[in-house]
DNA sequence: ACACGAAGCGCG
DNA sequence: AAAGCGCGCTTCGTGT
């Protein structure tokens, strides 16, 4: 059942649709429905079996769903049309249908919009705010304009190459990437579970006491005032670079930043304590108390996920640096009582995925190793394992220099298969073409002064155009094997919250997913769940390789803890 | 006063 | 150790 759902001046618009977009003939009028009214509605469209529960069809996920979250109500899945448009617009495989060529003219996110970032925050999701905000964000996607531009979707899947299985894998990443969307959404409503009397106590320890707004706690000021006496400096400001390198040259320590690993070379006596400064300072700003007090409220961390934020697929975080928690402050993220914390992480998930792609047999056998990077080792490279990781690691990412650069020759001998497959996407880059992940997500094509800095008449000019071509090259070289992780990482997050629906809905296990990044998941379970989550878990990820390449003899393997505190997890 | 880029560092 | 990829955030410092 396809629902389409758009903003209305008295509330939300609803209408039935067909698969391809076109009214459902049984009941082809809109309904309106108050805004008041509409989560009651849609929860009791929802209580429908599974089979003809709705697809609902909105404009924007995180238009409509935080609200109804609010209210209590969760939807079994949706169709956001702003994702899969944005694929679609610039997928392969779907290059030649009139979609994606129209989709250059007349977009359906407006480019004049600004970022979202640039706008005010949404007010706090409850049922009176729901429509103000929605139409006032959208006020020109009415709902036969968004059945139009759904019709166009399925038109563009619909002709999209259907050999090798492209069109059914495009169709699996519309999904994916919606069931991103409402995943992205529940766990923003749910919350990473955070102990602030833990964070505050690690603060304690590290920094001393809160200190009054705007001062430098206690252990920083100390390690301020050290710094002005070795560096004969009694004004120095160590947050000032500038600053820093010169009363750093003034004392014979010759470096030309004053980043952690050159400073490092030195042993001068005030390295350490600056050091150690940095280290400190960066905790007290990046995750200090006014972190705390911004974004954790009711013991919960709750940030927002922008699904789609990186073109590569990969999710991108507004707000509190979701997807950067530094290890040191990991103790704070502390299961409820009588709960547990399931953390779970695809083991060297991207070379996995390169060995996949390029169906490098030999490569495999070294990847059913439960640790890739020693069977490569014990291969090619004497069984040093970490060698044959910054071999590895260099291929994917492109490196030319240093000792991951040295080793390239000896990777490519032992794996023609695998190397070539990100030379050649190396190749395409460089001249300027795009390179499509597993399941049909495209790299952006380059802009127009791109190809203009590639007609080059001098020398210089021609050096230049060769650099900026090789960082293409780099860059369309990750992207296939980043983003057809990020592809197997969305069909694991939407295999799972199907099975973890299913636990909840039977009422064995209530489960939540709350956390999720890149190739790791986090899982909130009671003690007496702990063992069916752990099975959802690693079925997801076998069924998301399932999915993404079929019955080929390549391992995904997930490592899982169970911990009360986020820190011992790895 | 505000915007913006660079530097630096956190995460995968 | 960084290097080679992808991000977000804070602080400076400069330009308007």
């Amino acid at each position: 059942m396809y629902l389409l759902l758009a903003a209305h001046s008295h509330g939300a618009a609803l209408q039935q649709v067909t698969q391809a977009g076109d009214p459902h003939p049984d009941r082809p009028e809109p309904r309106l429905i108050s805004a008041s009214e509409l989560p009651g509605v849609v929860r009791h469209l929802e209580t429908r079996p599974r089979e003809a529960a709705p697809r609902w069809i909105w404009h924007r996920t995180q238009d409509w769903y935080p609200a109804l979250l609010a209210a209590g109500v969760e939807v079994e899945r949706c169709y956001d049309l702003s994702l899969c448009g944005t694929i679609l617009a610039y997928s392969e495989f779907t290059a030649h249908t009139e979609y994606a060529q129209q989709a250059e003219k007349a977009p359906l996110d407006d480019p004049q919009e600004p970022p979202r970032a640039l706008q005010p925050p949404p007010p706090p999701a409850d049922q009176g705010a729901l429509f103000e905000d929605v139409r006032h964000r959208s006020p020109r996607h009415t709902l036969s304009e968004l059945r139009a531009e759904y019709a166009a979707q399925q038109a563009a899947l619909a002709d999209a190459d259907p050999l090798e299985n492209k069109r059914k894998r495009l169709q699996l990443l519309l999904a994916a990437e919606s069931a991103g969307a409402m995943i992205a959404a529940e766990m923003q409503h749910a919350g990473v579970p955070w102990r602030e009397d833990l964070h505050e106590q690690i603060l304690a320890d590290y920094l001393g006491p809160r200190p009054q707004p705007g001062h430098r706690p206690a252990k920083l000021e100390a390690l301020n005032n050290e710094l002005r006496n070795l560096l004969n400096s009694p004004a120095l400001n160590p947050d000032s670079p500038q600053d820093l390198m010169r009363a750093l040259h003034r004392n014979g320590i010759e470096v030309k930043s004053t980043r952690q690993w050159e400073l490092m070379e030195s042993s001068h006596p005030a390295i350490e304590p600056l050091l150690a400064y940095k280290k400190l300072s960066r905790l007290h700003s990046a995750n200090g108390w006014a972190w705390l007090d911004a974004w954790v409220s009711d013991g919960r961390f709750r940030p927002e996920y922008v699904v789609g934020g990186v073109v590569s697929g990969r999710w991108a975080s507004r707000g509190g640096g979701a997807l950067q928690i530094p290890r040191q402050i990991r103790g704070a993220v502390h299961a409820g009582p009588g709960h547990k914390l399931i953390v779970a992480d695809a083991s060297q998930l991207e070379p996995r995925v390169l060995v996949a792609l390029a169906q490098d047999s030999k490569m495999a056998a070294a990847a059913r190793d439960k640790d890739l990077y020693a069977g490569i080792a014990a291969q090619g490279f004497g069984g040093d394992r970490a060698k044959a990781k910054t071999a590895l690691l260099g291929a994917i990412y492109g490196a030319t220099t240093g000792e991951s650069g040295r080793l390239m020759p000896q990777l490519a001998r032992t794996y023609p298969h695998a190397v070539g497959f990100v030379e050649q996407a190396a190749r395409e880059g460089e001249a300027g073409g795009t390179v499509t992940t597993r399941l049909g997500r495209s790299s952006p094509p380059p802009s127009q002064s791109w190809f203009r800095s590639q007609q080059s008449a001098t020398a210089e000019e021609q050096r230049r155009a060769e650099s900026i071509a090789r960082s293409r090259g780099r860059f369309t070289r990750n992207f296939v094997v980043q983003g057809s992780a990020a592809d197997w990482a969305a069909c694991w997050l939407a295999e799972l919250r199907r099975r973890l629906r299913a636990l909840r809905a039977d009422g064995s296990v209530q489960a939540e997913l709350v956390f999720f990044l890149h190739d790791e998941v986090m899982v909130h379970a009671p003690e007496a769940g702990v063992a069916a989550c752990i099975r959802a878990i690693e079925d997801a990820a076998a069924a998301a390789k399932e999915l993404l390449f079929g019955p080929i003899p390549v391992e995904f393997p997930v490592s899982v803890a169970v911990v009360d505190s986020y820190d011992n997890a790895k």
